[in-house]
Order: structure tokens, then C-alpha cells, then sequence
DNA sequence: AGCCAGGGTCTGC
DNA sequence: GCAGACCATGGC
């Protein structure tokens, strides 16, 4: 990977295992959206950037080898090296197949309470009105940014509301656990900060605490939010897949990446479906 | 019109 | 433990 200062702009060049689309578009993360002209816009936190893949260059615009370096490198998980994990989760035919289609997705460093909140919001559900009402949700009650650009609103700004006041977003039966999420981690009852540091299975019973969040929404909001490489969300994608794919269960082998083997799955059978078609 | 969407809760065996 | 009804909303 080469990192170069072009204008204003950031040039890396010589990239391995990374597809910005695939990576943006699989499901992870709901506030990227893909231009005309390939190039993805999207609001991180506080920030906006906007950049576009050609083949092995990624062009990011109107930002500094700084910003990259302290924060954009991180978020989109440049640091781990994918082309080995590849490697590592191709022992057998199944997930070869899948990272060789698949493996140019990165997992996201995304913000915990964010992550949390908009897998509340998953489900149920489908992509793109997920992604309208997130953002209804920033519109509604973020911060503004820039015109027409609002950032992900606090956990204690939506503590402070009610099912009445975000009926705007029209997230249907799951406001009520959006509120109960919110006024649980203000209230110390859940906490970020003890989900971080616990071992898997407490950090997974803990989130557990609040309406609205099984097994799948625990894990998603554990593998995007938190890192937990070892979270495995079973959506009904991966449901089928291991029915079909594998009845015995993941190769124990795997267990370490499993949360980066099930994003392989999952872009593979949504892409190829009838791999997973029971006849 | 009826089904489905990156599920979860609640109830009843 | 496990099946089944139900949950709001919108796109097809």
C-alpha cells in the first residue's frame, strides 16, 4: 500500500484485497452512498468523505495524508492484513469459493451506539429503508455538519425522547426499542465501556439486556461495532448457507475470524442464491 | 393482493 | 426448548 498527496487530494495506490464497493455495500454500514460516477459519499462521527476506487487506487478527496493516517486508515480496517486472512479462511472448498469472490470486503471500525442502534433498526427489515430511516433519525435529531449533512444523534439526546416524538422516522414497532437502548445505556443498566472490555459472552448477554436485541442484533453490533471478530450473525442468508453448505457447523478452524467468514458467506450466496437453494 | 425484508417478543405447549 | 402469531412500513 503507497499513500500519496495529490493536490488536495489522498492517493492509495498498490492496494491488496480491498473492494470499496463491496466493502460499503454489504450490509455493515447504513450512512454510505454510492454517486453516479462510482465515487461513495458517507458521515463518519462528525466527518464526511467522499472517494472513489479504480481497480487497485483509492482516491480520497479533500483530505490529508494526517487525516488518513489518524483515523480513515483505522475506520476502514487497513491495518489488518486481509490478504492473510484470506488465505486462512480458504482450508476448504466452500470458503475459497467465498473469499475468492468476497474478499475484498474490509469490516468496518464503525461507533459502537450507532452500529447498535441501526441493527435495532435492521430488523425486519430491508436495506434501503433501513438506511432512510437512520437517516430520518440524524435529520431529525444529529447535529448539523454541513447543508443537509447531520451527524448520528447521542444515545442521551434519544433517551430524552418518545415513541410520540419519533414517530417521524416511521420505524414502526421498533421505536419503542430504540427508546429502551437509549435510556438503557444513559442509565448505566448497559454500558459501552464494559461491553468493550468484557469477554465475548458477557458482552453478548449485555446488550442482550435491552428490547429488541437477540442473538443477530448482538452479534451484528458486537462484529461492526465493537470489532469482535468472533461474532458469527445468523441472518436467514446465513441460515440457509449453513443448512446447505455446512450442516455440521463453521470448521472449528475458523472460529477466531468467524465474524470475516460470514461476511464472505453472505456477499457469496446473496450474490449466487442459488447455491443455497434447497430443491 | 400478498409476500418479503440482514428478527424479536410473547404466549402456549 | 420450540413452534406460531404478531409486530409497522414500504417496495415489488
Amino acid at each position: 500500500m503507497k499513500i500519496t498527496e495529490n493536490g488536495k487530494n489522498l492517493v492509495i495506490s498498490e492496494l491488496d484485497c480491498f473492494s470499496l464497493k463491496d466493502t460499503l455495500n454489504c450490509g455493515q454500514c447504513f450512512r454510505w452512498d454510492e454517486r453516479e460516477d462510482g465515487s461513495f459519499f458517507g458521515v463518519v462521527q462528525n466527518k464526511t468523505l467522499t472517494l472513489k476506487q479504480e481497480n487497485d487506487t483509492l482516491t480520497l478527496f479533500d483530505t490529508s495524508k494526517t487525516d488518513f493516517l489518524d483515523f480513515w486508515q483505522e475506520y476502514f480496517d487497513f491495518n489488518l492484513n486481509y490478504t492473510e486472512i484470506k488465505s486462512f479462511l480458504s482450508k476448504d472448498e466452500v470458503m475459497q469459493k467465498a473469499s475468492t469472490f468476497a474478499g475484498g470486503i474490509h469490516i468496518l471500525k464503525q461507533d459502537p451506539w450507532e452500529t447498535l442502534c441501526s441493527f435495532i433498526i435492521s430488523q425486519n427489515n430491508n436495506i434501503p429503508r433501513i438506511k432512510g430511516i437512520v437517516s430520518r433519525l440524524c435529520e431529525t435529531f444529529g447535529d448539523k455538519i454541513t447543508d443537509g449533512v447531520y451527524s448520528f444523534p447521542s444515545y442521551e439526546v434519544i433517551a430524552n425522547q418518545t415513541v410520540e416524538t419519533l414517530a417521524p422516522l416511521r420505524s414502526g414497532f421498533r421505536a419503542k426499542y430504540i427508546l429502551d437502548a437509549a435510556k438503557k445505556l444513559q442509565s448505566g443498566e448497559v454500558s459501552i465501556e464494559r461491553i468493550k472490555t468484557a469477554d465475548f459472552s458477557n458482552a453478548k448477554e449485555e446488550l442482550m439486556k435491552i428490547l429488541g436485541v437477540g442473538t443477530k442484533v448482538a452479534d451484528c453490533a458486537l462484529l461492526y461495532g465493537f470489532y469482535r471478530l468472533e461474532a458469527f450473525p445468523e441472518d436467514v442468508w446465513i441460515k440457509r448457507a449453513m443448512a446447505s453448505l455446512y450442516p455440521n457447523g463453521l470448521p472449528e478452524e475458523y472460529t477466531s475470524y468467524a465474524g470475516i467468514a460470514q461476511q464472505y458467506l453472505f456477499h457469496y450466496v446473496r450474490n449466487f442464491p442459488e447455491i443455497v437453494k434447497i430443491p
